[in-house]
DNA sequence: ACCTGAACACCGTTCAAGT
DNA sequence: ACCTGAACACCGTTCAAGT
């Protein structure tokens, strides 16, 4: 019997080289399985049946690993770009997809959305996103900014969504607790995600189809938003205060 | 000579026995200073000039540690209220001092945005938010909710200003790089913050004072974008799609 | 070229022992 | 009651040595 170096029990895994794919795989699943502050370079090395220092001739560090598994996973962004559909229609499909994508790997993506490089400018989802706002006519040197704001809204989102904020949040009895049975009623998280949608849609679609020239009526009501140093592209139209019924429920 | 303990290069610290509002302000100093990645339970009893083992008798452990230290800034936000502003003010006001605390102490916060907890519902900036979209007329059941998205969207662009995202992404060349100078003007986080409040401001304001019985028309153009199964109250309504000029920047 | 064992410089935390 | 030294079970990573 020659010493064949193998799993001890019966686990079989190794009889492939290591590579640095298959490294982001395991990383991957280990991430999915048990978060990304449980990731270890020695229990990664475990996984793959390998001594830890192996994986240092495929993988710098521990940073750059979890960047590459990051880029992995945006890299499966589906690229349809629905092309023809009105631009409010193309900006719900990148969202909801995005959304997708990051339930798809909760762990991963809940770490990857405090990271300032977690969205490349050439990642597939920026592309669409910038191209899909070229259409509507928002000026092109705001286009980036336009685009920024809206990954921010979006991720704030999912971020409560993956850590569990927004359905804690959404449980938190507004002034009589205990009341009217045990109201744990689940969240709707799809539901809201929708709203917040919806409500930044028809923001932007307000500010497009603007009919003044964009310095609205009333600037006095909030002397202290002025437009402040930048251009005064983004002025914001000053809202009518008028305060009205909520739409019924039914 | 007795052996006198006081640190041997004139650093005198330690006069003052240890104490958990003591070790809180330590761990806050060294989190402004380098990041919550850096502080270590060892480092932070150097600075304080203690054994690393004595902090331990005020502190459970380092988790419950960080927890302290972001209940301890979350319990200086300001209560200023402004009562009698409408609430599209206090909404307003609510944000920007949200932002100015996020901002004053932004490696705390831009870990503390992760975690689920960040927001109890015994903080003052909670009460503060229930209380304001309490005026509204939002029903009483779904104003959680409204607070929760609120909430998320605010915290979304605040860790997209506090670790440097916005900034990268604003400075994305949509198609053309290198064109028409540097371009590195200063991406005016301020004004795009104000942007998006007062557009989310703008589609609530809409929801409250819409005149139809909240059931929008034109179901059809979206169908897949349904009610969902939820309570209908949160039903968008459809939106003209149609595309206009963007307000033009003189 | 690819892998490996030993070692270094750290961690958070436990525990028995001091005063 | 409060503090402390030693120790345990981990980390990420370096480096010289193997094949």
């Amino acid at each position: 019997m020659k010493k064949v170096r193998r799993a001890p029990r019966g686990t079989r895994k190794r009889d492939v080289p290591l590579t640095e794919a298959g490294i982001h795989a395991a990383a991957l699943r280990l991430i999915d399985a048990d978060g990304v502050e449980a990731l270890t370079m020695r229990k990664l090395a475990t996984a793959l049946d390998a001594n830890p220092m192996s994986l240092y001739h495929h993988v710098p560090n521990k940073d750059a690993l979890l960047r590459g598994v990051a880029r992995m996973v945006g890299a499966q962004f589906r690229t349809a770009t629905l092309e023809d559909a009105p631009w409010q229609e193309r900006i719900r499909l990148l969202a909801t997809d995005f959304r997708t994508l990051a339930h798809r790997h909760p762990n991963l993506m809940a770490h990857s959305f405090g990271q300032p490089d977690f969205i490349q400018p050439e990642d597939p989802f920026w592309a669409a996103l910038i191209a899909t706002l070229d259409a509507p006519g928002v000026p092109h040197a705001e286009i980036p900014q336009v685009a920024a704001l809206m990954c921010a809204v979006v991720t704030g989102v999912l971020i409560a969504e993956l850590n569990g904020a927004m359905h804690r949040w959404s449980n938190l009895q507004p002034t009589t607790p205990g009341k009217d049975g045990p109201s744990n009623a689940s969240p709707d998280e799809e539901r809201m995600f929708r709203l917040v949608l919806d409500t930044i849609i028809m923001g932007l679609e307000s500010r497009l189809t603007s009919d003044d020239d964009g310095q609205g009526p009333g600037r006095d009501v909030a002397p202290e938003a002025g437009p402040g140093p930048g251009e005064p592209i983004f002025v914001p139209r000053q809202q009518s205060v008028a305060s009205s019924r909520w739409p019924g429920p039914v």
